[in-house]
DNA sequence: TTTTTTGTGTCAACGGGTTGACATATGAAA
DNA sequence: TTTCATATGTCAACCCGTTGACACAAAAAA
């Protein structure tokens, strides 16, 4: 079994108390007394059961993420920086992949608040999810609103889309068309959308906007994609409401034979920039998203949310893609 | 403050023991007493404290996840994978991006310890971290060697680099060059490299490895493949040791003029996959390593680990890019 | 010498739920 | 009528570490 503090105490030779005043270093003690511990503990192997300690305490500094899918390589960098800031604080990381089911969203839920985590930062996106007003624990929200209460991070959607727009317009596009995914109302990522719809129609043009039926499935890209290449022939111009969706246009595009099509993506992801250089997007800053979020959950959990903005948005910025040699491209391989 | 069992019991009129009875299904309860208790609990808003319960039983479904970060694809959609699985199995994922760092490495073991986690995954790549030995828990290791008793489970690397190397010289590649990562000695990834050397020199020719210097950083790839057609400008092949290194080498090529270089990578993943469609590589069976290894650590738990085998190798698949159309090619945008 | 500081021990309560032992009280079956 | 399954309560111990109260020394400072 394991050994436990009492085992620590009796090898050396002291009382249990004496022992948790040496590893929470209250009280007076001698440096021999602490040494005759710290070599008992060594020599048992002996690791604290923070369980307990969580108990006693009544905080677990437990933080539960909650998103569709750290596959998706925003969610992973995201995931990444939030659970490295976490990490530096001394907050342990529960990670949950949701992927948009509100079933899973749900369980996940309940068990976060069964495990008595100290915070959750949700960047799930399904709605009707009644229960976050019930919770009475420090949230923060990326990218969606969940109630009144729970604070929003998120980057400047709405800019991001009229940065996309005015780029196409001034590569000399003339038929824009914009894919989204499906139409959450209320999430933050549809000022993409207006932004984009904005921009078109301060250009005196008519905006057009395609939706994916549903998320995380590649396959329902490349279908929409097709379908708008089927029944817009003439667009010339596309802005993609994320970069994976941008990849899928540009190589459903290569087969399509239309090389002159631009495109831009939004995330800006490590990944799909050494993936895809030559790919114009509106990077999110991800590293200031996670920052904020574990600030604004912090602030929670010290009670300094009155003067808070409920909503942060963040500055994105557009980064062109890096033009490649000129016409002996690469193909293949 | 958190209601807790007392609470319950005193709204619904029944005694605590009655209420950890409808909880755990233990004994007799008549379905009036049950429908008392969980109407208390909804009424309270009431979560059972896993932590006072993992207390008692030694045992908190914990799974502590050790890899270098997922923000890279590879890693990200293992990590995705196993928190899945687990999920469905009722165990909780905490999880650790290591970065290749020591200290980081040793600290997240402590913790993972001292939070009694029932198991850990580790996918992180540092040796010399004797800690292992000690650990009293099921410890599965993917795609490395911690100790004499730990598991691995790892892609068939080194028919990876037979694989990967017989297609570059099935393209009429001439000048076949392997890039790796820093060498750890003792990882299985660097059988990679001896598949590659083996099939190189059964040609009768002569094999030639770049290392990169440190991983985990974009440009470490970039100066190492600089480097290379600086000095080996009549290189017509690269095996990369991952996708990511692999795109690395298809932009640099681009940007050399380099247009009939070949290029094979390592990994397969979905999100390399859908942005860089065109780029062969060895696909590793992502999700069956990510099953593999929890199976053999739920094996450990339950003492099943006699019979089985102390390194499980899954095949991999050679994916071939997809040819693009023609000449006219994409450029930017 | 007296007072203070330092060092350590004992003890019990606490955090929240679990479980076995045992008592008791119905209602139903034998 | 006896026996048994059902239903619930009380009680204490347990999991493991924390903490406050209090006692008692020994060493250092006043």
């Amino acid at each position: 079994m394991k050994p436990n503090i009492k085992d620590i105490a009796r090898l050396a030779g002291v009382s249990p108390t004496t022992v948790s005043r040496v590893m929470n270093n209250r009280g007076y003690i001698s440096e021999k007394t602490r040494k005759k511990v710290n070599q008992a503990m060594k020599e048992l192997n002996y690791f604290p059961n923070e369980l307990a300690r969580s108990l006693y305490h009544q905080r677990t500094r437990f933080i539960g993420l909650i998103f569709p899918t750290i596959s998706n390589p925003f969610f992973g960098e995201l995931v990444f920086h939030i659970e490295n800031i976490c990490a530096s604080m001394g907050y342990k990381v529960l990670l949950c992949n949701s992927l948009d089911r509100v079933d899973k969203e749900r369980s996940y839920l309940e068990m976060l608040q069964r495990n008595q985590v100290d915070g959750i930062i949700v960047g799930a996106h399904n709605r009707h999810i009644s229960e976050y007003q019930s919770i009475d624990l420090p949230i923060v929200a990326i990218d969606r609103y969940l109630s009144e209460r729970i604070p929003v991070v998120a980057s400047d959607n709405f800019q991001g889309g009229i940065l996309a727009t005015r780029w196409l317009i001034d590569q000399g596009c003339r038929h824009i068309i914009h894919i989204n995914g499906p139409r959450k109302l209320e999430t933050p990522a549809n000022r993409r959308r207006d932004g984009y719809e904005r921009t078109i129609e301060e250009h005196g043009r008519i905006p057009l906007t395609y939706e994916i039926p549903k998320s995380l499935i590649y396959h329902e890209n490349v279908k929409t994609v097709r379908k708008i290449f089927a029944e817009r022939p003439e667009v010339d111009g596309i802005f993609a409401s994320d970069d994976l969706l941008a990849a899928t246009v540009i190589s459903e595009a290569k087969k399509c034979h239309k090389p002159d099509l631009k495109v831009v993506g939004y995330d800006g992801t490590e990944t799909v920039r050494i993936c895809l250089p030559q790919l114009t997007t509106i990077k999110q800053p991800i590293h200031e998203i996670a920052e904020t979020a574990v600030q604004l959950l912090v602030a929670q959990k010290n009670n300094e949310m009155t003067d808070r903005k409920k909503e942060i948005i963040l500055p994105v910025e557009l980064v062109e893609g890096r033009v490649q040699a000129g016409p002996n491209n690469i193909e293949d391989s």
